[in-house]
This record gives structure tokens, C-alpha cells and sequence, in this order.
DNA sequence: GTCTTTCTGTGACTAAGTCACAAGACTTAA
DNA sequence: TTAAGTCTTGTGACTTAGTCACAGAAAGAC
């Protein structure tokens, strides 16, 4: 990724770019590498400043995770989207462990904390950015939670194939029964069996490693 | 409440009053109201902007609501806390509704969002401020959601007896089963079972609205 | 083809939440 | 000091979802 490319990335990103001095732009860029992450990989584990994370293409996903190695996935990161939780020197209020890893193999920009975190004493746009970021994922984790808490699992699953399928622009999900149970934060069991459900009741028709929508309608209507 | 307490509360309150200007400071005390808020009413619906709360006696509980009535307790203010989740209008980037009762009749200053909203766009430091106290909430409220959904019954129990022990330095927990169902975000009879055991394994003695604990020590072990 | 890995199906069990109702304790007012 | 009414707690039956232990089926590797 050459200088033209990384500049015209962050001007994209960062509302404050065009406000930056040149040397602050400079050292900015320095701190960034091209990083490409394979598949299942572990970025970010909580422990040190991972930096922030420009997604190019691939997909992240961010989670939280038990002594007993239970996990809970907050949401997922796909190209054009930031990880700003992976900042934690940036973001000294957040004290919780988030796990950040890499679902398929991406292509990332990462930007070294410090950088930021320097950046950001000097220019408060840059501070006030990176809160409201990572405030706005507040608002996506507690949907997340209210689903978990609230719904049963029919209509989360429902929800959850819909929604599969509106970004993917498909009617097919190609996911294992396993990767929607840690998407959802099930069991897998739990899954295969709501899968079956709605199968004998002509909803969807699961094969192995996707699962077909037959009836959006009737599904939605499991989602009110 | 008189202008010389107000001005002295906020500056206890507030990183950046000294910073201010005295119009501002005189705009931001008159959007200022003094407020005693009776035993169980609702403050804030996620509705309008109610403002920045600070409490200065009493407690107040902010919770999420399920479409069927079920609460989730978010975490709960004491004198000297500040309620920053109920300011939507400055906090646009906070989505979610959040409830915010008040437990016991609770003496409060309520700041008017719009003049905290209009002052935080001419100094940087009142936006900063106002999204890393709300940043922090994301924190406890993490801590909530991984209780919830990580650990076992006897254990949160456990912590919470010991954790309201503490906080209230006695060894006598005066809530009703109900109050802690609420406040740990169970059900009522899941408490009074596991209250019971608890007192057949000679932890605790429980009577009519309030627990007495007798043995912190085991008590702790379970928390492990 | 065989071997191995990955994915799915299933029954039995457990934890916790729900529901319905009973009974005890405390308060208020006659 | 009763009696009535409210608040609080106890309990059994039931439901949902998560756990555990396997078994069998499908896809890839060699």
C-alpha cells in the first residue's frame, strides 16, 4: 500500500485529517503498517495497545471471553468498518477485555496507539473522535445483550439469517451451525435444533455448512 | 440550594469549570434545577433529554427494558455519582434506551442538556469529558453483562451480598428478595432458593427483608 | 478406495427463569 | 386487640436453553 493510497484512506476515516500539520500527518503515517491477518487468527487479547484497526478487506470480530472459555461475540468488523476497542491506550476508560480475531483471512491498516494517543493530547477533534467511536459501539454491544437477555431463540435466529442474508445480498447463509452459535453466543446443539425446527416447518432447508431461506416472510414474522 | 453550594459542587464535579468563562458559568447554573425525586419514580424513559443527573442523597437505577417488562439493572448511583446516560442529546451517539428510577427519594441537580450540549461545542473539554464519563459506564456495564452470562447463581449471589456488605459496611444486607432479584437481574424465587441454601449451609440467616451474612469467609470462596 | 477431519443429529441431564398459588409477617384502622 | 389488607417469602410443576457424551454422515486428503 503506497503513501498516495494510506493518505487518501485516512482522509476518508478521520474527519480531522484535513486539520493535521504536516509533521503530525507524517509521524501519523509512519506509525501505520499494512498488516494482512490469516484466518482465525488472535489480533488483539486485551493485554497491550493493539493500536487502531482499519478494516480493507476480510472480516474481525470482537468478543468477550469466560474463565471457562466461554465466548461472547459483540460484533463484527467488515471492510471499511475500524476497531477502535483494540486502542486501549487511547481509551484509558475502558476496562474490560475485548478479543479481537480474524474470521478470514484480512487485509488491515493498523495504527500504532501511541500515535493516536499523542495526536490526541494535542487535538481534541482527534480525542472527541476516537470517544464517540468507540461510544457508538456501546449503543451496537447493549443490542447485542438485549437480544441475548430478551429474545428467545427462535426470534434470534430468525433475526440473525435475515440479517445474514440482507449484507451478503443473498438468500443462502454459508455459516456452520457452529459459527452461528458463536455468532449468536448459543450452543451450537441449540442451533442445529432451532435449524430443524424451522426446517420441518418449511422455513429453511439446511445442507451441510449453509443454510437456505425459504420463506423471508414467515421468517420476519418470527422476528416481531 | 444556594448559588455558593452550586458553584462549589460543580467545581467538585466538573475537570474544566475553572476553565470557563463567566457567562458560561452563569448560563450553565441557571439551566441548573434542584430536584427531590420521591421513592420509586421514573426519571428518565430514554425518551426526551432529561439532563445530566447528580445525586446528592439517595440512589438512583438505571436498567434496560424488555418489550415484555423484564428489567435489566445497569448499575445503581449513590450521593456523589452523576447520571450521564440520561443526556441523549448530548451523548448522540448512545442509541439504546436506558430507564432511570429512583430508588429511594433522592435530592439531585439536574443540568439541562442543551446548555451542557451548548457549551461542550465551544469547549472541547466538556464534550471530552461527558464521553469519557459515559465511556466508563460501557466498562461497569461489561462487568454486569459478564456476570450474567458467565457465571452461576451461587456466585453472583455471593458477590453481591458481599459487595452490598462492603459498600454499606455492615453485615446486614436490608433489601428484600424481590430488591435483589431486581438489582442482579434474576427472578425473585431464583433468589429465594438459592437464599435458602445459603442458609441451610449455615452461610447466611435470612428473615423478613433483610439477610444477615455469618460467614464472609465461605461466602468469598464461592465467589472464586 | 481408505483414512481423517469436519459437521450435524440426538437423548439425557442441569440451571435458571416462569407460573400459580399458599402461607406467613407486618401495618393500619376500626 | 382484632380484622382486613398488603407485602414478603416458600414451593411444586413446568419451560427454555445450555451442557455432555456420543454416533453417524459428509467432504477432503492421500
Amino acid at each position: 500500500m503506497d503513501k498516495e493510497e494510506l493518505s487518501a484512506l485516512f482522509e476518508k476515516t478521520f474527519p480531522f485529517w484535513n486539520e493535521m500539520g504536516e509533521t503530525d500527518r507524517a509521524s501519523f503515517q509512519n506509525s501505520a503498517q499494512s498488516i494482512r491477518f490469516g484466518k482465525g487468527t488472535n489480533i488483539h487479547d486485551g493485554n497491550e495497545c493493539t493500536g487502531i484497526i482499519l478494516i480493507r478487506s476480510g472480516c474481525l470480530r470482537l468478543y468477550i471471553l469466560s474463565e471457562e472459555g466461554k465466548e461472547i461475540t459483540l460484533y463484527r468488523l467488515f471492510p471499511g468498518d475500524m476497531c477502535m476497542l483494540s486502542a486501549s491506550c487511547v481509551l484509558n476508560t475502558i476496562t474490560f477485555d475485548v478479543f479481537v480475531d480474524s474470521e478470514e483471512e484480512s487485509d488491515c491498516v493498523v495504527i500504532g496507539g501511541c500515535a493516536y494517543e499523542n495526536l490526541s493530547n494535542r487535538m481534541p477533534e482527534a480525542k472527541i473522535f476516537a470517544l464517540e467511536t468507540a461510544l457508538s459501539r456501546f449503543s451496537d454491544v447493549m443490542w447485542v445483550m438485549q437480544q441475548i437477555l430478551f429474545m428467545s431463540m427462535d426470534k434470534r435466529l430468525a433475526i440473525f439469517l435475515l440479517d445474514e442474508c440482507a449484507n451478503r445480498g443473498a438468500d443462502t447463509v454459508t455459516l456452520t451451525h457452529e459459527q452461528i452459535a458463536k455468532y449468536m453466543g448459543s450452543a451450537r446443539e441449540v442451533v442445529s435444533r432451532m435449524l430443524k425446527y424451522f426446517s420441518g416447518e418449511g422455513l429453511v432447508e439446511v445442507s451441510r455448512g449453509g443454510i437456505k431461506i425459504l420463506d423471508k416472510k414467515r421468517l420476519r414474522a418470527l422476528t416481531l
